[in-house]
Order: C-alpha cells, then structure tokens, then sequence
DNA sequence: ACCTGAACACCGTTCAAGT
DNA sequence: ACCTGAACACCGTTCAAGT
C-alpha cells in the first residue's frame, strides 16, 4: 500500500559479494545502471512494506514477485536475507535519528523528547518485523550497530536538554530512552490487532517512570556507548 | 545443562492429531505408555532447553537428537513444532502464575507485586524464545488465552492489593502489569550478552511509572480481559 | 553489468514399515 | 500403541546461461 521507501540506495556497499560485485564497501555510491538501481528501489520498497506486514520470515519468493523482479535478483543486491532486513532497519533508525536532531532545538526539550519517543513507537508498532530485527541476530550487524550508535547519540542530547530543564531524572541516559521504546512496543504488541494505538498507553507510563517524582534509585548501571559493539563480539564467541 | 522441564505431560489433549491418536482433548490426563510418556518428558525438557538457549527457530532435528528420539516421534507428540512451543509457553505462564497465587497472600502488597514482576522478567530475559513466543502467533493459541487470562487474573489481583494500599496508581490493572513484563525485558535484550542483569534497571524505571507520584492521565484505557480472545479473531480475518 | 530461473541444501511435516 | 527414518514440500541461496 504505502508507497514508503527504505533506504535511498546510497549506502549499498556492505551487502552483496559476488564475482563481478560492483558494489564498494565504503560510504561511495557506486555507480548502478539505470535498471539496477530501478530494481534495487524496487525491491527496497517490496521489502519494507512486506516485512511490515508480515514479519520477517515473509519469503523472498513473495518479496521478489511483488517487487516485479525475479529471485536471483534479490540476491545479486543482498548477498542474504539478513543483509536486505538490516538495510531497511538501518533505514529505520536513519530516519528517527533524523528527526531526532530536528527536535533537538525545539523549544519544549520535554515535549521534543516526548514527540521523538512516540514518533519511534509508533514506527515500530506499525512494523511487525522490527522488534523481531531488535531482538534477532540484526542487531549484531556493524551498519546496524552504526545506526543505533548515532541513534543513541541523538537521543541522548534530546535526553540532556530534558535533564537539565528538570523534567526528567538524572540517572536516565539517551541509550535507556532508546532501548525503553522497544519495551514499551513490546507491552503493545500482544494486544495490536484489537488495540492497535495501546502502544500510546504503555509510552505513557514508561515516561512517567522518567520523570523525577517517582525516581527510586536504579538497581543496574545504563548500559555503556559501546556495550553494543562488545554485544557481537559476546553473540559471536557464545554461538 | 539445565534440567528443567516443561510441563508435566498432564495437558497432552491440545496438540496431537494422528488416526490412532491417543490423546484426549479435556484435562483427563490420557494415559500413554511408558515408552511413550518418557519420551515425551524427553521431547520437553530438550526442547525447553534448546529454545531458551537458541531461541524459536532451533530445528527439530536437533532437538529430537537432544532427546534421544527420533524426528517422527516429535511430530507423534505435537502435531506442529508450534504446538510444541505452545506446550512449553504455556508451562512458563502457568509457573509464573503458580508463584502470584502464592503472593497474593504476602504481608506486603508493593513487595509482593514487585517480587511478582522480578520473577516474571527474570524467566523472560534468560529465555531467548519468550519474546519471540510473545509477539508471534504463538498467543493467539487457545491453551496459550487461557493460561494468559488466568496469568492477568492472579496478576489483577496482586495489583489490586498494592492499588488499595496505596503503593499503585489507581488507573494501572494486572493486564497492564503483566504485559509490562515483555517491555522490561525487551528493553534489555539487545544488550542482554553484554548486560545479562539489565532488564533490572528497566523494571525498577517502569515500576517507578506505576507509583502514584509522578502519574499523568493515560491516553489510552486499559485492554479488557476479553481483548486477548477477540486478538485471535482479528488475526485470523486479517491474515 | 545485470537479470533470470533451474538446481541445491536445509528444515518442517507426512507416512509406510517396523516392534 | 508407539517408534522410526525415508520421502515430500517449501524456502534461502547459488550459478550457468542469457541480454
């Protein structure tokens, strides 16, 4: 249905491997011809809007018959299904983190902190592949650990301005605001069929956890900026 | 590693369907011979096991290797591997709601409700299946509803005892906190190799949003007990 | 340089043959 | 009544043949 898009093409090198790849690993945007850059959109779009739908064990059979393409296609622009999944994912945080740094010179740092974190839910509780990406092996990808780093980064100069206006608890970083949005789409995800705006209730309650009034000391430390690079390392050497 | 097991082979009626098929449909606890009950013991505890440690998408090849059976005889217990991740999800609510009917008696409601909670996150976080179980089509199960309701019912009434006590915010009811459960461990789990004790940190910070002081109107009313059955209705003509 | 569908490997599920 | 492994269908992935 939604004409919604992943990605822009401009980040293909660190998907596929082949023979003659033509695709580069750094950040260049290599050159595509005309109809693979077409198809590339093309699948992009097929992609998201059937990963959305349908979570991510949606086939690649369905992805490329909807995307007019044929399989082997899919695979000469993503050396694997994982890779197509991150690089919509990594599209996904782009985009919030986009947003994010709009919002960081609102005026309202409490109401920016507010709109970005229910922007974020919302994107997620309308995708019924992204808590599985979260949670899966995904996030273990380096572009994706790239993205949630920025991400991180943004959320916590919106999580600073808030802090420091006092409208949120001292002890809460950008990385906690990040990760609580996951929670509050997975409160949601039970009920999303017959509910599907409940996600706005459990936001709610998680931010009146932030705010300084009910503040009870934290029994575990904020996980670090780079625990997330040290995670793959851990998942690697325990697989 | 672990021993644990699922289930204790007391509720084999929902799963089977072979023409010989042994298996009632009630709770009468259809007896099976002794080969068979072992092996069954075998199967759960196995698959308990390997879905904990490698979460939903684990094989069956090696989970009837681990149990020492062979592949049919998986597909002679449970007539799907979902109805097997049924049988074991089933097993975790029950247990968690076992351990509320207990504290529901406890001097102290706030403690209770938290101990409650901790335990329920506790088995959530070490399991890498529960999650996925969660959001999947694993809860539009039938035995999957009814041991959800009885979950939200023991949950309701541990969270009324903290709400009169004044410990709970009076709009919070046990639906809510059990599907908090899942958002405390969600927002761990991408850094749960690195920081397998965080989700203590998100639970004590959506606890502290379930205290009176810093409560907001909520935007949206609570899921009604019912909401979870309607939730299979809605899925099934969605799909 | 890029596209494609036939071929391969793997996994969930079935079933005929065993005890 | 129950167990088993060979057989089938499906899906991710590869690759030789096309333009």
């Amino acid at each position: 249905m939604a004409s919604t898009a992943a990605g822009d093409g401009s980040r293909p090198g660190v998907e596929g491997r082949r023979p003659h790849d033509p695709r580069v690993v750094g950040d260049a945007p290599a050159r595509l011809r005309a109809d693979a850059a077409h198809n590339r959109r093309a699948l992009l779009d097929a992609a998201s809007a059937t990963f959305a739908e349908e979570g991510m064990d949606a086939s690649i059979a369905r992805i490329a018959a909807r995307a007019g393409i044929g399989k082997g296609t899919v695979f000469r622009h993503f050396a694997t299904k994982q890779h197509l999944v991150v690089a919509i994912f990594c599209d996904r945080l782009d985009r919030l983190a986009d947003l994010g740094a709009e919002l960081s010179t609102a005026p309202d740092p409490a109401a920016a902190l507010s709109e970005f974190m229910t922007v974020g839910v919302e994107q997620q509780a309308s995708d019924r592949s992204f808590c599985q990406a979260a949670t899966g092996d995904t996030r273990n990808d380096p572009a994706v650990r790239a993205a949630s780093v920025r991400l991180a980064e943004v959320a916590e100069t919106l999580t600073a301005r808030a802090r420091d206006a006092g409208s949120i608890r001292a002890d809460v970083t950008g990385q906690d605001v990040v990760l609580l949005l996951g929670a509050a789409c997975q409160a949601a995800a039970p009920v999303a069929a017959t509910a599907p705006e409940l996600w706005r209730r459990y936001l709610a309650l998680i931010f009146d956890g932030l705010r300084p009034q009910a503040a009870h000391p934290l029994p575990h430390p904020a996980p670090t900026r780079t625990q997330l690079a040290d995670e793959a390392a851990a998942a690697g050497s325990a697989g």
